[in-house]
DNA sequence: AAACTGTCCACTGTCTGCAGTTGATGTATT
DNA sequence: AATACATCAACTGCAGACAGTGGACAGTTT
């Protein structure tokens, strides 16, 4: 049997899943990547034709997606990719800085040898990565150590909660990469973390952390003051019902 | 025009929902009444029958509640309320500490005199229900109390968390309602917390905050360690897939 | 010219039907 | 009797189609 190359192995892998899951992955993707701007309605139909399926397993990706909150609904008028406010950002991050920072607390005490070798593999790819300037594999392992620190946890809901953060995040960012951190400053700021991980120093780990996030934080918030100003900010969350239709039971 | 009751407002607006969205809705009590148990299988087809609908608004309703976590799929098994281990409850209640100690700390700062009333109108109701045994209506004050706080932090992410989180709990609590902490106990463990809020002291208010969680915590943990043994504990996320098809791209 | 009204089109929400798979039951074989 | 295999019913995943709604546009009225 000849082997196959690891992109075909994922492949195969995401072959298996339903449709439904392929959509849901293509519009995650969509979202996090820019391809999909605030304020883009979803069409269904239209989707569904470019991709060369029918609506169904679109409609399921999409509701789901909305019902996790990363698309607006408005009734009879179809889905949207939300705006995003200076709040959003500062409501995110400031979260962000609850979980991972409680994430830490429980990780630090399951750490073993190997899992602290692990993020400093994960640090020194970022720093790689940001010496040959090749952002996306950069911004890759930077999610990537986020959420092992989460994992390490041994907290699924941590994860979970991550999960949500880690995708708003992305979708804040992907459409207003103007003026970034500069790449190996961003990569280095892990270096504290990681060591103070190492030193087995919970405090100083969950400030080291508290401290790149906050960098993170202005970043972000920087750009979102000069390019949210004098857009619609609020998502319209409205939109008057209508018809009138009931479940038995 | 003839004034309709209360009821009928709330039904008409029902009513407007969509009926996948009633689905949902249908379905997640159905999770937090312990209607459904861990390990039920959900059918499709007999659902909707029973709704007396199609099978289309009961799969987007299904497959949100799963990709939220609250339902696991099997691929081409269906889906399934999952088993809970005690696990589950130290991450949920854990996390839930964590999240609304946060709430707490964002939440005080913002808070006005309506606000701190509105609360202890709420702890009233709740000692109210327990004196006279409603305790339908003391758990439902409970978590509108908890809401309420993470709803005055003004951080959607916080909020957003927090809905996970109190759905968690529900189903944790819904099916091994054994034995709880007793109702007027209960409740009256809420008034050091909204004191300490009205002090504005917001390390007492975490404090306080925490010993409530921690004790509600340690009754459902003895729930787990008794109705929990013998059974199969963890959930079977695996199964192994099948088909294979792909979207275009 | 502005506001109102009626018509039309695009799209969502829902329904019915079909193919493929899964798990179970029954049968044959050793 | 136990195991392997074939058969079958049930259910999921998906496709295609229809009805009703919302918004756009044009025509009409003041």
């Amino acid at each position: 049997m000849s082997r196959t190359p690891e992109t075909s192995a994922v492949q195969r892998l995401i072959d298996t899943l339903s449709l439904s899951d392929q959509v849901r992955h293509y519009l995650l993707d969509a979202l996090t990547s820019g391809r999909l701007r605030p304020g883009d309605r979803i069409n269904e139909a239209e989707l569904a034709r470019t991709l060369g399926i029918s609506r169904n397993p679109v409609r399921e990706a999409v509701s789901g997606l909305a019902q996790r909150g990363f698309l607006v609904s408005a009734p009879r008028r179809g889905h949207y990719l939300r705006r995003f406010t200076p709040q959003d950002v500062d409501d995110v991050f400031s979260f962000r800085i609850c979980v991972e920072s409680f994430a830490i607390r429980q990780a630090l005490p399951r750490m073993r040898p190997a899992d602290h070798d692990d993020l400093a593999r994960l640090v020194e790819r970022m720093v790689a990565a940001a010496r040959v300037g090749r952002l996306a594999e950069l911004h890759q392992a930077d999610m990537v150590l986020h959420r092992r620190i989460c994992e390490l946890s041994g907290n699924r809901q941590t994860l979970r909660a991550h999960e949500g953060i880690d995708t708003e995040v992305q979708m804040l960012i992907a459409y207003v990469d103007l003026e970034r951190e500069p790449p190996l400053q961003s990569a280095l700021a892990h270096l504290p973390i990681i060591e103070a991980l190492a030193s087995g120093d919970v405090e100083r780990s969950v400030s080291a952390m508290q401290h790149h996030l906050e960098t993170t934080w202005a970043f972000v918030h920087r750009m979102y003051g000069r390019t949210s100003r004098g857009e619609p900010l609020v998502a319209a969350e409205d939109a008057p019902p209508s018809q009138s239709r009931r479940i038995r039971e």
